[in-house]
RNA sequence: CGCGGGGUAGAGCAGCCCGGUAGCUCGUCAGGCUCAUAACCUGAAGGUCGGAGGUUCAAAUCCUCCCCCCGCAA
């Protein structure tokens, strides 16, 4: 008895999952439950938070679920006991066991932002931009126990230019993710997609975003720093000390111009790198709000020819 | 009660600890210099010092409460 209504369980977490759990609900799916990771102290006050994905279900009337794990037998049966015919997975932070894979009838879908197999893992969309990558996407796959490992079932790919940056690229991806996991499951219903395996060559892993790599090394290449400044964007920013202040950058320039690394070049805040040069048009001192960078360096007087740091 | 910084002229800051004339860089306006200029010189305008109480002869400065912004931490 055909029907392009499925029972779903949507799995997700932070922001980016937002909008393919709100694309799944309004293509008129009957949401079998949400599971999401469990609300941690975040935030100025540590208070407890629950996840972007928790807040909607929980406004949209979904049951939500917040286990610590999926691997004991009582979460597996629970999660079998929804009946559910697919699992959908965006962003959802957990290790799905085999039990869980194969618990819907129709297995479960992931939505990964990367081309695969390049980019498998936890930063797929950071890791594109700071790598220079000229190109990245969403691909929807059918999970197996590997990590995104499985065959895709649709493929989309996204241009990356020098405006991009993490947070744009993230709300795009996020976009083009809830319209290609409400295709997905229409497709996987009729059974109209076919899953094409990964290539064995080209996998690489999108480690983590760890905050050190937002701490600037005047040494390093301009242009590297520069993407970094749009690729670690909001999180963890790029940033360096100045007589004991954090300057976060908001926005950086290359420019074709040289000095010793780390010197103050004019008082539009360039400053001399490894390899050329970055302007800083926008930054952000350490419990202050964003401001120019020319006019954050009339406050702080420093000098042209000076080192910074 | 997680830790911490900030709100002073249009912008960015100093002054606050050790109460007593509102200061700096930039911008704006006027004039000068110059072939010219974002340069330089001279002058001017522009501020209820986030708000409300309190202490004091006197509060930007000390005390209390409130509002707003932000960094760390995730």
């Amino acid at each position: 008895m055909p029907s392009s209504r499925l029972r779903l369980v949507f799995m997700g977490t932070p922001d980016f999952a937002v909008p393919v759990l709100r694309a799944l609900i309004g293509a008129g799916h009957d949401m079998a439950a949400v599971y999401t990771r469990a609300p941690k102290p975040a935030g100025r006050g540590r208070e407890l938070k629950k996840s972007p994905v928790h807040l909607l279900a929980e406004s949209k009337g979904i049951p939500v679920r917040t286990p610590k794990s999926l691997k004991s037998e009582d979460e597996q049966k629970a999660f079998r006991d929804l009946g559910a015919g697919l699992g959908v997975v965006a962003a959802y932070g957990l290790i799905l066991p085999k039990a869980v894979l194969e618990a819907p009838h129709l297995g479960c879908i992931n939505v990964h932002a990367s081309l695969l197999p390049r980019w498998r893992g936890a930063a797929p969309i950071h890791r594109a931009l700071l790598a220079g990558d000229e190109e990245t996407g969403i691909c929807l796959m059918q999970m197996d126990e590997g990590l995104d490992t499985g065959p895709v079932l649709l493929r989309e790919a996204m241009p990356i230019t020098p405006a991009t940056t993490a947070q744009s690229l993230h709300d795009d991806l996020s976009r083009m993710g809830a319209r290609l996991a409400v295709a997905g499951a229409k497709g996987v219903l009729e059974g109209s997609l076919t899953p094409v395996p990964q290539p064995a060559e080209g996998a690489t892993y999108a480690e983590r975003l760890r905050r050190e790599e937002g701490q600037v090394s005047w040494d390093e290449d301009a242009a590297i720093l520069e993407r970094k400044a749009r690729g670690l964007n909001p999180w963890p920013g790029l940033f360096f000390e100045m007589r004991g202040t954090r300057i976060k950058i908001l926005e950086a320039e290359v420019v074709a111009r040289d000095g010793k690394p780390g010197t103050l070049l004019d008082n539009s805040f360039t400053i001399a790198c490894g390899k050329g040069a970055l302007r800083l048009p926008r930054v952000q001192r350490e419990g202050r709000a964003p401001m120019e960078g020319a006019a954050f360096l009339r406050g702080f007087a420093v000098k042209v020819g000076e080192k910074i740091c």
